[in-house]
RNA sequence: GUGAUCGUAGCUCAGUUCGGUUAGAGCGCCUGGUUGUGGUCCAGGAGGUCGCGGGUUCGAAUCCCGUCGGUCACCCCA
């Protein structure tokens, strides 16, 4: 038996109404708000993530899959999709502003659990140009019009961590505070300090708890114009009447990320998606200098959530006489009307049991010339106007 | 990368502790009949490299080693 690839999953049964209601969602709302719905390559080359996401993170040094084609290029499978929209930006459509939307697989080496796979599907949205703060609003609040409509009762947390220079002064900060408390720290916590020190501060263990919460806060260290910028959003938040967390600790994973930060949190609490403000991006590529901001939910997060989602089919073709089953798919097909039917010439009682199981509304007998309504049990005379003014 | 746990029919599982005829059940599927109060019922049938590879043994689904995959957690993240 040759099994799946480790981390893959197949989108089938229960799962193929999710996925599908997920993503009609997404494309839908979205491109109802004006975001460009944007298909970019799965492979790029490994020096696009490398720059953008960072060499410290464990994304670039330790979960992307790399591969050489046959003219020795370094090629990645995509492991996330900001990085692609702003190469396409810089390259097709450098000097406007533009929104796009994006929807589709993403690839990270790690081991799988629940929520996370090795290929998983996110689905993103950006503005990529010259941005002001009405942009990070208006990616917030159409973000939550969106996961609202799949997941009520989901909730966003936000935060600022300022400009990179800004982010560098603190660190060195967090740095020498550490350091000094080492023998307090946990050895996770320990490994981190050389080359992730603000990741520490999101570290659940308890030893390490009372050591973070004595540690100094980015908040001092931010500059005034960040802040401020900050506080018009939250206004702007308020005056929406968008309900929000403020949360100090929340750092994402990417490191191309300045100010705005933020995540939606389900009633779960699993963090179904998050992102943020990358105004330095197109110049860490060297490829432009615009500005960004961009969200990305976890699909598959998403799926997990939802509610089994059935599908029906309205007519059901029946019938054991192949030409009197063509020639009744030839009189519905002129009349575009959509049925199913079986797969092929079975028994009887078996397409009945199928029509049942479809949850059809009406068995359309081929053999007898009769339409029947399934939920009434009427049966009549095939009349296709009366199917047409169903 | 680390740890726990699981893998027997399409699905859910029994059998593994303590090795022993031809590996079972329910559901689903197929055929014939029945049924128009049509999903029922009756009869019959198909379907299994026991995840894979190696080892121990007269003999392995069962014991040992390895490996692949699922699930979950840590790390990390969407």
């Amino acid at each position: 038996m040759i099994e799946q690839v480790k981390g893959t999953r197949n989108i089938a049964n229960d799962d193929s109404a999710k996925f599908l209601h997920v993503k009609n969602t997404f494309i839908n709302k979205f491109s109802d708000y004006g975001y460009k719905y944007i298909q970019t390559p799965l492979l790029e080359y490994k020096e696009l993530f490398d720059k953008s996401i960072g060499e410290s993170s464990e994304i670039v040094t330790k979960q992307m899959y790399e591969l050489k084609d046959k003219g020795g290029r370094d090629l990645v499978l995509r492991p996330e999709g900001t990085s692609s929209v702003v190469r396409y930006h810089a390259e097709f459509n450098k000097d406007n502003t533009s929104k796009y939307s994006y929807f589709g697989s993403m690839f990270r080496y790690e081991n799988p659990q629940k929520n996370r796979y090795r290929e998983f599907n996110q689905a993103g949205a950006e503005i990529v140009g010259l941005i002001d703060i009405y942009s990070d609003f208006q990616i917030i609040n159409d973000s939550l019009n969106f996961i609202n409509n799949l997941l009520p009762g989901t909730t966003l947390k936000i935060n600022t961590i300022g400009s990179i220079e800004d982010r560098e002064a603190y660190v060195k900060v967090l740095y020498e505070y550490f350091s000094k408390n080492k023998e307090k720290l946990s050895n996770e916590s320990l490994e981190k300090i050389e080359n992730n020190t603000l990741r520490i501060l999101d570290s659940n263990n308890s030893e390490d708890r009372e050591i973070i919460s004595n540690a100094p806060t980015i908040n001092e260290y931010i500059n005034t114009h960040s802040k401020e910028n900050f506080e018009s959003l939250l206004r702007l938040l308020d005056n929406s009447q968008i309900n929000y967390e403020i949360d100090f600790s929340l750092v994402r994973g990417l490191d191309y990320y300045n100010d705005l930060t933020f995540e939606f949190h389900t009633e779960e609490s699993v963090v179904v998606g998050g992102g943020g403000r990358y105004d330095n991006l197109a110049k860490i590529l060297s490829i432009g200098d615009f500005n960004g901001v961009g969200v990305a939910f976890g699909v598959e997060r998403i799926m997990n959530l939802l509610s089994e989602i059935k599908i029906s089919s309205k007519y059901y073709l029946l019938g054991t006489n192949i030409d009197n089953l063509t020639k009744y798919s030839k009189i519905l097909d002129e009349n575009n009307i959509n049925y199913n039917k079986p797969s092929r010439v079975s028994k009887e009682n078996a397409q009945f049991k199928e029509a049942k199981k479809l949850n059809a509304e009406y068995l359309i007998n081929a053999d007898e010339d009769t339409i029947k309504n399934l939920i009434t049990n009427e049966t009549e005379a095939f009349d296709i106007e009366v199917i047409l003014e169903h």
